[in-house]
DNA sequence: CATTTTATAATTTGATCATATTTTAGGGGT
DNA sequence: ACCCCTAAAATATGATCAAATTATAAAATG
């Protein structure tokens, strides 16, 4: 008599197992040059062990976790090239998703938009880390939604993966206090329909958030 | 007793069924719309559930197949606006990559790029469509592994698994007469070490190739 | 004699398979 | 058209085999 499945949720087992591990990476709770194993996935979720290996397997895939080849598997470190790829890569796709969402702004959208940022910036004075990266994270990708660009959108997500664990430990250093943002521009921006100004003003924030990224390997190594 | 697996290679199986459905893709043995099931793998390929499972996992993260949502899964259908964001990343990422490279040139890869350059030919001139293809991808990512920026590279290859199987058909419409590359442009720039000329190049080939495709979007839909 | 190196055993972890359960699609029947 | 029923395909589990790391002991070197 074997246990059947059955998870909460109506969606299948790999799929919750996928979203856990992506939130970990994402928002901090492992570390760049962590380990990751099956078993301790399998006893940790509660989970059986072909859900657990899909999800890895898709994890791995986008650039969340790394397989070391002698089958372990860990959260990536980035080198200090890899910084420099993901600066050149987000400059190249986040503005001309921005561009193209603001074709597709609603009133919903932008109120939504607008509430998370503020929520961000409640984080910021609060002090709160995790508050600030999630809410980081929702702003930017609601964007991505908006531009209606699947494609742009993964390759843009990917991206954050790669450098949410190193993202973690840069605002563990220098604090929320000393994180700026260009939202209220791109806000501004895409209000008056100016897709150009809007693009601009993103690529200063990636910029700025990616040069402190960077700056942070410039010390440690 | 359970017979051991011991596949041929000292690859584990889920990496061998991962190349083969890859190569399929890229290659166009899976035309786009066609459906893929797990119990036909697991018969055509001789393979175990787990291993195609984890295969197909990381196949569908990458882009190159489509879980449609009711458990199945497919070759992507491209839009026209996917198209549109190929040409646009492609347009990004291929001249950043092959201006890296050009600063880690040496003999060896530059002689190795003009014989599948030579191979290339030799396929168009043969008709040979399944040559074609597969040349044009080696000699494209043989570009990237030279430039050695293992992120862009990955977003690079993930394109190539998006668009192969429309690929596939805009060869069998046009025919391989019909099809032009700048390759020659490149292998002279970066044999001077002229990064900027041969990124130039790099985008004008990109940018035939991948508009070749638009137009056959544009009769068919 | 202490320390490092090497070889071997034990334990942990990963990889694969066979089976049970659940869900979806498709085919009559009303 | 709608609804039940059947068949097939997908999902999930636990068991089993293989491989790798760690721990342990032996040997060699200074």
């Amino acid at each position: 008599m074997i246990k059947p499945q059955k998870n909460g949720a109506g969606l299948p087992t790999h799929e919750l197992v996928y979203r856990q591990l992506r939130d970990m990476v994402l928002f901090g709770e492992l570390l760049p040059g962590q380990a990751v194993t099956i078993q301790g996935l399998i006893l940790h979720l509660s989970a059986g062990m072909t859900p657990v290996r899909e999800a890895l397997r898709r994890l791995i895939a986008e650039g969340a976790l790394e397989a070391q080849g002698n089958r372990r598997i860990s959260v990536p470190r980035l080198t200090r090239a890899n910084v420099d790829e993901l600066i050149f890569a987000r400059q190249a796709i986040d503005p001309k998703l921005v561009f193209m969402a603001t074709s597709n702004i609603t009133k919903a959208n932008m109120a939504a938009l607008t509430a998370e940022d503020e929520a961000l910036d409640r984080a910021i004075v609060a002090g709160n880390i995790p508050g600030y990266l999630q809410h980081n994270y929702r702003f930017h990708t609601m964007l991505y939604d908006i531009a209606d660009a699947p494609i742009l959108r993964s390759v843009a997500l990917r991206m954050w993966l790669r450098f949410g664990p190193s993202l973690r430990v840069v605002c563990g250093r220098v604090g929320t206090q000393n994180l700026v943002d260009e939202h209220k521009e791109v806000l501004a921006a895409m209000a008056e329909g100016d897709a150009e100004r809007a693009a601009a003003a993103i690529r200063a924030d990636v910029l700025q958030g990616m040069e402190q990224v960077r700056r942070t390997f410039d010390v440690s190594d």
